[in-house]
DNA sequence: TTGAAAGCGCTACCAA
DNA sequence: TTGGTAGCGCTTTCAA
């Protein structure tokens, strides 16, 4: 069923129909019903590509994912972003376009998804300090939206990140008031800016006590099983080993969940962990466990709102850029059930 | 940059340069040589509303993913598989469009594919038994292959799976080869096709063994950490509880290992453990650790399958369904590095 | 308040 | 081997 179909079964013309659909005020009210009523009836919907071809706009998102490194395909968080992002395109009738790209070729796909026209706009995700990307975006004139930042990049952009400092700040200090000292932080690679932020938010905190940042303590990788496990269990072999570990992913700590477990050590008895971009903690000392809820609802929360934020930028371009930034919840009790909604929330 | 302006730059006529670009054998090898500089050299892409217009295809595969029950996308095989499947449509230049939907808008997410001509065809994914949308996507002629197969649907269609069943036999038989009687089997809903036939692989191998299935060591539901523990730690309480389990998926596996801990049990030691949907397993009895490989590497094959064979029948409608079973690799040794790229390595 | 008609950028048919 | 041209299905002036 296309338009002129319809148009011909109303004994109307198509310029009067296409009208009425899209909520021109000019259409008689009497006319607009019976429109609508046969539309429906017909279970008709405009073809996409055609309106599409005369408004010179795609109704779709783009999502470009580099897959060589793994970093966010494989990640449990990516998902919960793309859940996000995913109701607010549905609300408002646009497609979510994903292309996972090696690295290599992450910016031809930039330019293909803007020259053949696919997408009104892009995400992108886990930037980089000086992230070549924000500059080709700006080049090439496709309206885009960060989820995460990048550090060192000079202009003004679209933003919308969780606040990773004060999140492992304040990981850190609650462990510090549970009486931890030694503190082994397993970080994703400083080359991503929220692995970045997140080392400044433990080493801030360790200072704000008087506490020197102990450069064993803290290791800066890929997050892998293996790689948190590897770091974990050298850092438990050190004369001096740490009595608790922050998890920069829940992959990484169930690598070190394993360490614990080879170094005969007991998880929440010996040793405390709590991990970020996840629903669990374990700790020795705290009568329940503290969870992050930042990942399995903020990190929903933060696809809702780089949908939205992008959205309005496509519908204006000229508005000035927003930044964005979502304090991570640091709350205490096993979470079961659905993630909160919020993301307001704070520790207590 | 568009046709008319490249052809006008060129002298020729728009006709022509489509078909020097579009491999058409009447061009002059000389005309498609200058053409295809050209285009090169102005950077030009056809646009994909334009063409998909004046085609008829839209050169985008859609992929519909039930959110409500957080089956799939928290679920991180899912990201192995779009990995897989974005390898292929990168290759033949076809976008993929993902919408994430409540359960309930399911059906009008595939209508609206449809009819608003935004993908040629889509996958589907995580069927139930007797799943009514194979019977939808036949009713409106909308081509795709099924991750996964439909037990009870009557007609043939086209499906690409990893042989749950066998899988989890082997596995079984694995346990009991190491001296284990009591497995515990921590399944996924029975409603989704993979669960009933993990449950009957699991089944099968124990009576050929002489050994009854007992119910108390059944346990189905959702895959998550809570339930997995929750099972998990009331068989440990059982007054014969098992020495091994059989973890349907990573997440469900994680609440299994903190259930053996809070248990006092020592994984690996008290109690062994078999992942399906991880590259980790525990056994306290295997001088190495044994490895499902499947959902790292041949759910990212099935990926590319599902992808190719869409494609095919994109491109020819006509052909009769292919039904295509990956066969599971149980391997012995830790996996750490990147996984292997076959699907028929089996178990020693 | 409604309709006719001109595109949007491309492909594909029919001529030359 | 090349070009003219008629759509593909829709939106959007411009007229009526």
């Amino acid at each position: 069923m296309n338009l002129k179909e319809l148009s011909d079964s109303l004994g109307l013309s198509q310029t009067t129909v296409s009208r009425a659909l899209n909520g021109y005020p000019e259409v008689a009210e009497a006319t607009r019903i019976r429109v609508a009523q046969a539309a429906a009836a017909a279970n008709y919907r405009p073809n996409a590509r055609a309106r599409g071809l005369a408004t010179g706009r795609s109704m779709a998102v783009g999502h470009v994912i580099p897959i060589s490194t793994h970093h966010e395909m494989v990640n449990p968080i990516f998902s919960d972003f793309i859940a996000g992002a995913s109701e607010v395109y549905l609300d408002r009738g646009y497609d979510m376009v994903i292309s996972a790209v090696p690295d290599e070729r992450e910016e031809e796909a930039y330019r293909a998804l803007l020259s053949k026209g696919s997408v009104d706009g892009v995400i992108v995700h886990a930037p980089r300090s000086l992230d070549p990307r924000i500059a080709l975006l700006r080049e090439i004139g496709l309206p885009f939206v960060v989820h995460g930042r990048s550090t060192n990049e000079p202009g003004p952009y679209n933003w919308v990140d969780v606040n990773n400092r004060s999140a492992f700040l304040r990981a850190t200090e609650f462990l510090m008031d549970l009486g931890h000292r030694r503190i082994g932080l397993i970080n994703g690679l400083l080359a991503m800016d929220f692995a970045a932020r997140r080392h400044q938010g433990y080493v801030e905190a360790l200072h704000s006590r008087g506490i020197a940042a102990d450069e064993t303590l803290i290791h800066t990788s890929e997050m892998t099983e293996a790689q948190g496990y590897a770091a974990a269990k050298q850092m438990l072999a050190l004369p001096a080993p740490p009595t608790a570990f922050l998890g920069a992913s829940i992959i990484s700590a169930f690598g070190i969940r394993r360490a614990i477990e080879d170094s005969g050590l007991v998880l929440g008895r010996d040793v405390s962990v709590i991990t970020f971009d996840d629903d669990l903690s374990y700790l020795r000392d705290a009568s329940d466990v503290p969870t992050f809820t930042a990942t399995r609802s903020s990190v929903r929360e933060a696809g809702r709102i780089c949908a939205d934020r992008l959205m309005s930028i496509i519908a204006d371009p000229a508005q000035p850029p927003v930044e964005h930034l979502l304090e991570a919840a640091l709350t205490v009790g096993r979470s079961t059930g659905p993630a909160p909604r919020g993301t307001t929330q704070q520790m207590g």
